[in-house]
DNA sequence: CCCGTTGTCTACCAAATGGTAGAGGAGCTG
DNA sequence: CAGCTCCTCTACCATTTGGTAGACAACGGG
């Protein structure tokens, strides 16, 4: 595949994940990058092949932060840090990314499943750590699938609603963040603590 | 305004919250209450009108069933547990309306502050609330904002967001969720927690 | 009994949408 | 050069979209 179909990838992840899939035209796609419709429809047979592949996509990309933020952390509650930091990293760099996650919740079953097939080794791993913490006593004994949903909800919402944040009247900008990013890890450790 | 108008407000407040502002036809709808698409043309003069008359029935909805709970809710983090109540009551019984305020981070500048506008009360009065238990010692010092924002966060979160939850092999269900809502009070009041 | 108001309808419309058909240029291979 | 594949384009198309114009029935008050 050569360079336009990525191309093309990396335009429709960004509108699907910003304006949401439904929201999103073929015709708004292929303007942006300067081509016709019809060669998107060339690269990808429809919409939804399209939101296919930029699925598939972000949950490598992902997936590969992940894995890499993970290989070098240290043990124990400094796996956690890892993780946020990597979605704080999303957030400032790549919102689109984490948009997309969360717009697969309202697509309805068959995306869910889909990408929720291809993120299942992680969250396993992730479920699995946590329960071997919890024996190590590093956590709050409790069902790890449940605090796993706590953590990923809190930490996911922060990165993505900043209207909420706006509403809330938290400034935007970098000193802000940092010490927004810093409050959170305090507080999902206080919930995870014993 | 006769029955026809509400009808149509709920309709539209319901859609709006599940499927998404864009994704919504006026014709699916109209139909869906057995009626033309003038007919909802007529009570509300344009697409966006309706959306802004279903923000604000939702904001009002919202309002009432929160100042409700409060008003015979105990001290202290028994407060927070009664609005945590509340959202999962919404969670349970009118999903949509919940979809609807994560609808609005998405619709962009113009829905969120409107909505923001609405919520704003409310807003400052959990704020002060959380600052003030910060001087009793009930919870851990910290910028009474960055904290509610966790809260709404991982509540909202947890409540909306049933793709991830399947996808984390939760079982959905009334005795699932009384579990999931005991864990998740019990996440947030540690995270509060001094 | 007539007349204005109210509410729903049929009949349209221009624009946008996802998608099909196929022309034609660029470049490689025989 | 001939033929082939690869890629992007123009030209359409059926359907759906939000919205306008106006007919028509019900009905209450003068």
């Amino acid at each position: 595949m050569a360079r336009t179909g990525d191309r093309i990838l990396d335009e429709a992840l960004a509108q699907f994940g910003t304006r949401g899939y439904e929201a999103t035209s073929l015709d708004a796609i292929a303007t942006a990058l300067g081509v016709r419709k019809q060669t998107v429809l060339y690269w990808y047979p429809s919409k939804q092949a399209l939101l296919d592949a930029a699925m598939a996509r972000g949950a490598e990309e992902l997936h590969l932060a992940l894995d890499a933020a993970l290989s070098d952390a240290g043990p124990g509650l400094d796996r956690v840090d890892a993780v946020m930091r990597v979605v704080f990293r999303f957030a400032v760099r790549r919102p689109e990314m984490l948009g997309l996650l969360r717009e697969v919740s309202r697509l309805g079953d068959a995306a869910a499943l889909d990408l929720g097939g291809r993120l299942q080794p992680l969250l396993d791993r992730a479920a699995s750590f946590f329960a071997d913490e919890m024996d190590t006593g590093t956590i709050r004994r409790a069902d790890p699938r449940l605090m796993l949903l706590f953590v990923y909800s809190a930490v996911l919402g922060v990165a993505t609603d900043i209207g909420a944040q706006r509403a809330l009247g938290i400034a935007p900008g970098v000193a802000s963040l940092a010490r927004l990013r810093r409050e959170l890890f305090a507080f999902v450790r206080a919930g995870l603590a014993p």
